[in-house]
DNA sequence: TATATATCGATATTATTTTCTCTATTTATT
DNA sequence: AATAAATAGAGAAAATAATATCGATATATA
């Protein structure tokens, strides 16, 4: 029987063992709740009322959160404050993370009018285009830039993240003026397969998947 | 050693068992590929090929493929033409699958402009919004029609699958109103988790999962 | 015709993810 | 103060998915 609990506040076993894909993409909706939850004066919040919410079991909640490191109490549950900063901080949203838009066309315009990042400490400050059409317009509240000062911007912010929405045909070379600005991780939305350096992070974005999912359920109904 | 293989063009396995969900979100990208390669008019291709396209382990391509029911030759690979049948079988996406779309805002207008559908075999064949600002003007092609013409417009046209790109606060009722008209799987792009019954497909599409892969595996760069 | 090669298809192994089970802890209640 | 209820946390087991291995087959080549 080893049961001792050691008395530090933060868990040993965060971060040591690497957290899988799907336990990351469960992330950003235990974050959305508990902000909903914070909003309304919450302070506490149970793992089994985080899991009901979406439907998962509790122990999947538990075993998420502790990757994060967060510590709960018995009987009271997580606090949320503290949860929300520590989910924050395993997913690297410290600090209300930055990013650059490249491609102002229909889905980027889309994405850079989506509400759902708000609530997510995610934020793209920045639109660019080529398109002489597109350019100096106002899209939700960004002015599209050219692509030239791309890398003037990204160095002064810092910028780290960077949404690819190009049409397929300029994607690569687009995605490497963005690494030569300093962009480290591509989310990209179009087609095109990236060969890029080793250290960028790329997120290929396959709406299609989601649909051959749907479908395929749905003409499979038992 | 049971070597025995059945003279049958149709392979056993395929159905059977269950597919993964893994293996179905694979399949758009096979799909993608081999609509290029029949284009540029070949007639074969082989596994290692699909793979090589993908990052993928030629063994999982032709798991995959098995699930579907094609039977590929040694030597030569499978044939172009009986595997886009096979994967459209697989997925329900014969006679060009038709969906409808139900809020035309920025979200809804992005994905009635996706080029990625038309290699899929996929159309939105409708668009229905209650904004009067929206209704009547052409988005991409389709025009943006009420919300009460959706209910004969999917009776007529036999249609299965929806996609939601309302705004949050209308996504249940609107949902509802879906399945009234005899949708049977929705694609839900809102933050809302939606109650209906239990025989309709939903499929949740969450763009803040993706989001987070990314912004985890920049932040913890080895 | 015989041999080499590329590829499929099946089985087995490993890794990952989910689920189950149990113990310990904290607060509320009697 | 003692007991009950709810919940966190750890480890084991089961399910799922990825990877490795091997034999079989069809074509190309010598």
């Amino acid at each position: 029987m080893k049961t001792a609990f050691p008395e530090t506040l933060l868990r040993q076993t965060a971060g040591l063992r690497k957290a899988g894909l799907p336990c990351v993409k469960r992330m950003p909706a235990y974050l959305q709740l508990l902000r909903v939850l914070q909003a309304e004066g919450q302070e506490y919040v149970s793992g089994t009322v985080l899991a009901g919410v979406h439907n998962l079991e509790p122990v999947i909640v538990r075993k998420d959160l502790a990757m994060t490191g967060a510590v709960g109490t018995p009987r009271i549950g997580f606090g949320i404050t503290e949860l929300i900063t520590a989910i924050e901080r395993f997913l690297g949203w410290d600090n209300q993370t930055k990013a650059v838009l490249v491609g102002a066309g229909s889905l980027g315009t889309a994405l850079l009018g989506y509400h759902g990042f708000q609530n997510l400490g995610f934020r793209i400050v920045g639109a660019f285009d080529r398109d002489p059409k597109i350019i100096g317009k106002w899209v939700h509240g960004r002015k599209v830039q050219t692509i030239d000062q791309l890398i003037p911007f990204v160095r002064r912010g810092e910028i780290l993240l960077g949404v690819l929405t190009v049409p397929a045909a300029a994607a690569q070379k687009t995605a490497e003026g963005m690494v030569r600005a300093g962009i480290k991780g591509i989310w990209n939305f179009t087609p095109v397969k990236l060969e890029l350096p080793a250290d960028i992070v790329i997120q290929k974005e396959d709406l299609a998947e989601g649909l051959a999912v749907l479908s395929h359920r749905t003409h499979n109904l038992k």
